[in-house]
DNA sequence: CAATTTATTAAACGCATAGTTAATATGCAC
DNA sequence: GTGCATATTAACTATGCGTTTAATAAATTG
């Protein structure tokens, strides 16, 4: 519409068609509380195409609002991003962290963190995805946030431990404490996180979340010296 | 005649020598081959900002050149990025292909598979961030391109492979011969890929490719049942 | 050394898409 | 009802993309 000088209300409304799409305005019925929704929305879109290439209008379409309300909601795009990240993905990690007895036995600790990642994966299948792209990819838009402040305490706590446990000799010498922590990121996450990868060239019907934890706890129980071996 | 236009390129003639200056026209003589230069630049912005996020003109800025140079070497920017695929990734993981004994005794093929990884990141450091994202994410643009043509046969033999070992008693029962494919990744690329990271916060100096080769084969030849007997 | 071919740039085109702003319909308090 | 706060959209402006065209200078050819 061509912006008439100073059209009132009452007469634009005298003379609007009825139109398909929906006008602007308050709507009619209270809605359900939006908010949650829309930082679903994003965290889909973050996940389906990356945190870089999410537009606002994608993050709109998959809500079915428009870009302007995300504007209102969140301000800008950096403020919508930084709500997801606290409300949707840094609890998740949290709750990992929280979850692994590091006061504990070697044993229990190695098997805690497997299952723990299995649990994360089972209750919030988008994290693999998310993490690889953004945390593990160069340019990620989580690195730095996910990184400095959760990181360096969950890889240096269990390297400690670790350290540890190779002294007292629970631990099999000729594996390196550091390097422990990023095997065990590798033989849980990334299998997570190529599962639609493997899938579709496997025949694996029957691998569910268990077969993976056993298989997985074989190969560390037997490789770290822990199963009974002197 | 580099293609620029029509396909009725009928006459392939060998590549001319091509050469980069400031102002517009034929530049100087005795120019380095450009073209593979090109192609470096093209891949080295692929691994920093990813394939769909590159932009024809970061490749020219990369290069040093104008975005109608890339044009008139490679048509339009589809066709540039096969050429990077087809020249400089597959050419990549064939050769780790080639450099399997598929044929041999269970832990050679192990510690081939080990070293090989060792090897193609040593040669190009690049591979695993590519990989990384364009494999590994969903959506990735390699994705298709290096799975249904090359993958397959990898993980494929190798899982096979694994099946026989696990049926003569070689390997240890308890682990999946598929799974143990994915994990066998997990122990390598992932690391190579995620090296940036772990040392940022691990003091690590004295990890090199051989410290890291060596713990994870020390996890492996325990971890399978390999090495002496148990 | 003139004509032609080759390699390169500058500039512009058309298009898509980005994030934001201004307008506006509804709900609610008096 | 009247006025203000709330929730929502249409429209705007900016930018930047890939591509194309025309200009131009060196190389090559005869």
């Amino acid at each position: 519409m061509p912006i008439a000088k100073k059209p009132t209300a009452v007469h634009r409304k005298a003379t609007r068609k009825p139109r398909k799409r929906r006008a602007p305005g308050r709507p009619a019925a209270a809605s359900p509380e939006l908010r949650p929704r829309l930082l679903d929305a994003a965290l889909a879109c973050y996940v389906r195409e990356g945190i870089a290439a999410t537009t606002l209008r994608a993050i709109a379409r998959e809500a079915g609002v428009t870009p302007a309300l995300l504007h209102y909601y969140f301000g800008d795009a950096v403020q919508l991003r930084q709500a997801v990240v606290a409300e949707r993905v840094l609890p998740v990690v949290d709750g990992f962290r929280s979850m692994l007895p590091l006061d504990g036995g070697l044993a229990e600790l190695i098997a805690a963190f497997v299952a723990g990642i299995a649990a994360l994966v089972g209750a919030h299948p988008w994290f693999p995805a998310l993490w690889v792209r953004e945390v593990l990819c160069e340019g990620g838009a989580l690195r730095e946030i996910v990184l400095r402040q959760f990181a360096p305490q969950i890889p240096q706590a269990l390297a400690a431990r670790f350290v540890r446990a190779q002294r007292e000799g629970v631990l099999a010498s000729g594996l390196d404490p550091r390097l422990l922590v990023v095997s065990l990121m590798g033989l849980t996450l990334f299998p997570a996180a190529s599962a639609p990868i493997w899938r579709s060239f496997f025949a694996s019907d029957d691998i569910d979340a268990s077969v993976l934890r056993e298989h997985t706890m074989a190969l560390l129980d037997r490789g770290l010296g822990l199963g009974g071996k002197p």
